[in-house]
DNA sequence: AACTTGACGGTCA
DNA sequence: ATGACCGCCAAGT
């Protein structure tokens, strides 16, 4: 029998190779996985993470516009921020400035397996 | 089994 | 540019 990976490993897979100091999209990494995943379903496999003993580079998944909306599920306020700041993204509020130049897509440097 | 809820994204007014 | 809607689909209730 062949095991398929679950939707959450797939996620994780991809997340886990998104380099240092860059970023990518749920919607990005929606695409890669196919018609399988919608970007909410991404957000959510995310939102597992915490419950995973992995240590899984989530902070570097943003929405398309390079707003840090998932950091309310940090712990502390700034979390999120922090983390990206100490890794060169420059951010105004919850906005990376220097997104576009930063943006990692996995269906870009990834092709296939 | 039905209804609601999202770490989203694209489209349209 | 801004805001409302809708599709996406697993989980929780």
């Amino acid at each position: 029998m062949i095991m398929e990976k679950g939707f959450f490993q797939r996620v994780y897979d991809i997340v886990n190779r998104i380099p240092y100091g860059r970023v990518t999209s749920y919607g990005a990494i929606a695409q890669f996985l196919g018609s399988k995943g919608s970007a909410r379903m991404v957000g959510w496999a995310l939102n597992s993470t915490k419950n995973s003993t992995e240590n899984i580079p989530a902070h570097r998944v943003v929405n398309r516009n390079g707003l840090l909306t998932g950091k309310r599920h940090f712990s502390g306020n700034d979390m999120m921020k922090e983390l990206l700041k100490s890794e060169g993204l420059l951010i105004e509020g919850d906005q990376i400035i220097n997104f576009k130049e930063k943006f990692w897509d996995p269906n870009i440097e990834i092709d296939q397996e």
